[in-house]
DNA sequence: TTGTGTTTTACGACCTCC
DNA sequence: GGAGGTCGTAAAACACAA
């Protein structure tokens, strides 16, 4: 059974065959279904729906051709109406039911695997704004060391000054430093800060130690 | 051969739309 | 109210390692 004799209508036109000649099912791998085929033609069906054997009558798999060919259907168009329905189950020799159960199976599978994949997405995005976090955090980091140091030195310099035997206007000058954050208590203080992210070991910090200093808690979360 | 995990088929409950 | 959708699940069919 071909194609085109399989789908004469105005359901799929010869285009779509010869895109889609051969439909390949997207969770199965292709040593599975060639092993499936071959336990299959061993018994020789090949019709198409013609389900003889003697088993469950409940619950029959569908011929490779059968699957094919709804496949390349619901490739056309993932909704099944009334009059698709009827002439896919005439063409393929099953029950309507078996096919609309089957459009319902196969967009519950397109849609566990769309979000399968979005998740995968997402997660991946999650993951570089974790990394990029890490960066900035680290740079915080080597300005707060660069504060430190200048404040150090800043004090140092005053102490230096007042040692020359200068007047008591240098009273203004330590008021003057302090105002710039300079003081121990400083919610910006490097210290305050390292123990908000939970970090350890930040004076060490030089200006090559680029990544993976900054791990964050809930990068391993 | 068999136990186990995965995939496929089928169904019922419930929801939405016409 | 009927048709057709999703969702959750049971069970058959299947693949494969041990």
């Amino acid at each position: 059974m071909d194609n085109q004799q399989l789908f004469g209508s105005s359901y799929v036109d010869a285009p779509f065959f010869a895109a889609n000649g051969t439909a390949q099912r997207e969770s199965q791998p292709k040593a599975r279904r060639r092993r499936r085929k071959a336990a299959r033609c061993g018994g020789g069906d090949g019709n198409g729906g013609e389900m003889d054997g003697g088993g469950d009558p409940k619950k029959r798999r569908l011929t490779d051709e059968q699957a094919e060919m709804l496949e390349l259907s619901f490739r056309e168009e993932r909704k099944l109406e009334a009059g698709r329905k009827v002439y896919l189950a005439a063409e393929l020799g099953l029950d309507p039911k078996q096919v609309a159960v089957w459009f319902q199976n196969r967009r519950a599978r397109h849609k566990s695997k769309t979000l399968e994949q979005e998740f995968t997405r997402l997660k991946h995005a999650h993951d570089a704004d974790i990394l990029h976090k890490c960066h900035l955090q680290n740079e915080v980091l080597r300005l707060k060391e660069r504060l430190r140091a200048t404040e150090e030195e800043v004090q140092r310099l005053r102490s230096a000054a007042g040692n020359h035997g200068a007047s008591g206007d240098g009273g203004d000058a330590a008021g003057a430093v302090s105002v710039c954050g300079g003081s121990p208590g400083s919610s910006f203080s490097t210290g305050t800060w390292q123990q908000h992210l939970g970090f350890s070991g930040a004076n060490e910090l030089g200006p090559d130690d680029d990544l993976m200093m900054c791990v964050p808690d809930c990068f391993f979360a």
